[in-house]
RNA sequence: UGGGGAGUCGCCAAGUGGUAAGGCACUGGGUUUUGAUCCCAGCAUUCGUAGGUUCGAUCCCUACCUCCCCAGCCA
């Protein structure tokens, strides 16, 4: 696949022509296990293994779990999952900003001893206070000038053990009156006793992500540490911790921010994500609507339709929202040349054709895909009784319309013509079934059917032959563009999910989980890899096909 | 209003002193037993605004406007 030039890359091969990392193209993918990873998290993924790949370099996966309080096991398993099945691999460098805890420590005793960090004392809301506001810098703590000894007892005792969380910290001494906040003396290490999913109760101090993100960047030989715009400004510091420390790493990555993922019709943030799981708003991180990986799995995207997404986005530093429809379109691109078509009745109407004779079944012959013919055909039976979709007849025909209605004919895909005689109404008034009469001239792939041409095209299923399915629609999950702006629960799409039952193709019952499928003149499904049980598929709908019919109406 | 960023077609996004790529969307037309797919064509005299430099500016300079991020012992 060729890609189109973005400023990263062309970074990348400014370096690699004045040789500036010995050809090294090194990144890395540093998700924080404390949720699932979305849709945004997969444009990094495939821009960090991306460039690996394309420039022959490599890709690490580092866990950056510096905060135990809200990390766990579980989180780390789901995201080593979707990365996988995202089609990244990266191999031998798996890493854990964790398993540098000793190295970072032992940096940090090295900071005090070049009186560049020292321990203070005040409380959390001292420090806010001191710590100045945008306009105003801030103020030295009183514990700025602690001697090195001092500081390096204190800090000893503190990974001892010896005081109560909050009771001290350890920070950088940069300068108080920075106009970048982030270089006010930023805390870096605070002692926190939480059980860490990896280290366990060793520690109970942890490093803070400004001084753990560079060092572990470095430790990690990478050359382009590729984060998202927010952290533009807490380059400096990256820059400033590698300074001070480069008699100890000889590696210094050059940062580089891009913008964030924005897509409109959804959430991104982990706050609302967390939220919507946990007040029960979704069925779970994987459900189907969630713009989490395993959501967007569950509902039918195919990693090759997020890649193909993240592709055409783009990389840049500006800003912008990305519509829904370009992601949705994506993977009809991609559903459209893999996916084998069926016939599924969603709201069944009934057919009866008079003139059929009660005793005769035909094989009608369908292909399973239009444009290969090398997936070969399999056989739709016809009998006399059938099913069509409700919305494929109207009593009154709107201009334009040229599916059934009364006296209108419409070929019935793979079959005959049918012409519609009457309509059958129960006592309420509702269309129980109609009457047409077919033309046993016009079968599909005989000479017949060339003579008569109509323009309606309707999908049917014989009701002896149909069997019954559950199947899932699913709509976008606000109806808001950016729901994200305002109370988001008040712009949830009420028809978000439907389910039904519907006829499927009797073979249907045979599909196994993850099998992808278009439903003729209905859209994309896939069988639900959760509650899909031997012999009773769940289909969940994907995504509808493009329609210019219904966006007419 | 301190600091850091960004403004190129409806939505993304290249280009960066030589006269605006591409994709998506959209609009026509063709093919088609999916109102799908596919194909073909059209789609920015103009690059946030105003000045300036230059033979020539989206690109350089100046001023301005708009939007985003930052005051966690989160990442």
């Amino acid at each position: 696949m060729s890609h189109a030039s973005n400023f990263i890359r062309n970074i990348v091969e400014e370096d690699n022509r004045i040789n500036r990392w010995g050809g090294r193209v090194e990144t890395r993918f540093p998700p924080e296990p404390n949720g699932y990873l979305h849709i945004g998290h997969a444009k990094s993924i495939c821009l960090n293994f991306g460039l690996a790949h394309d420039y022959k370099g490599i890709c690490h996966l580092r866990f950056d779990d510096t905060n135990p309080e809200k990390e766990t096991q579980e989180y780390v398993d789901s995201i080593l999952d979707s990365v996988k099945w995202l089609g990244f691999d990266w191999g031998e460098h798996l890493h854990y900003s964790s398993d540098y805890f000793d190295k970072l420590y032992e940096f940090s005793e090295y900071l005090i001893n070049q009186g560049k960090a020292y321990v203070d004392s005040l409380t959390i809301e001292e420090i806010r206070e001191q710590r100045g506001t945008l306009t105003k810098v801030g103020h030295n703590s009183p514990y700025r000038e602690r001697s090195v000894t001092e500081n390096l007892d204190l800090f000893r005792r503190m990974k001892l053990g010896e005081f109560a969380d909050g009771r001290h910290v350890l920070r950088a001494k940069i300068s108080m009156a920075s106009p970048n906040i982030n270089l006010r003396d930023p805390v870096i290490y605070r002692i926190r006793r939480n059980h860490h999913h990896r280290t366990g109760d060793k520690w109970c101090i942890y490093p803070m992500y400004d001084y753990t993100h560079c060092i572990s960047d470095a430790l990690e030989n990478i050359t382009h540490s590729i984060c998202t715009l927010e952290f533009e400004d807490h380059r400096p510091l990256y820059d400033w911790i590698l300074t001070q420390l480069k008699t100890l790493v000889s590696c210094h990555p050059q940062q580089i921010e891009f913008a964030r993922l924005k897509l409109t019709y959804t959430v991104m943030s982990k706050r609302i994500l967390l939220e919507l799981v946990e007040n029960k708003l979704v069925a779970g991180w994987d459900d189907p609507r969630m713009p989490t990986l395993v959501g967007l799995r569950r509902r039918g995207y195919t990693p090759e339709s997020i890649r193909m997404f993240a592709e055409r986005i783009g990389v840049s530093k500006a800003d912008s929202w990305i519509d829904m429809g370009v992601l949705e379109d994506c993977l009809r691109e991609n559903l459209n040349v893999r996916a084998q078509r069926r016939i599924a009745v969603l709201r069944p109407l009934k057919l009866i054709i008079d003139n059929y004779p009660d005793s005769l079944e035909e094989e009608c012959f369908a292909p399973n895909h239009p444009q290969k013919p090398e997936w070969g055909r399999r056989i739709l039976p016809l009998s006399k009784t059938i099913y069509i979709e409700r919305e494929d007849f109207m009593e009154e025909p709107v201009k334009g319309y040229y599916r059934l209605a009364p006296g209108a004919e419409v070929r019935l895909r793979y079959a005959y013509i049918v012409k519609c005689v009457n309509v059958v109404k129960n006592s309420s008034g509702k269309i129980k079934e109609i009457h047409c009469t077919y033309d046993p001239d016009t079968k599909s792939g005989t000479s017949g059917a060339k003579i008569r041409k109509v323009k309606g095209n309707i999908h049917w299923l014989s009701s002896k032959y149909a069997q019954k399915g559950e199947i899932r629609l699913y709509d976008r999950l606000f109806s808001h563009p950016h729901p994200e702006s305002r109370d988001y629960t008040a712009h949830l799409n009420p028809h978000s999910k439907k389910t039904i039952s519907a006829f499927i193709e009797s073979s249907l019952k045979k599909a196994q989980p993850e099998e992808y499928f278009q439903f003729e003149r209905n859209g994309y499904f896939v069988i639900d890899r959760k509650d899909t049980k031997p012999g009773r598929p769940v289909f969940n709908r994907a995504v509808t096909l493009k329609d210019s019919w219904g966006k007419r109406k």
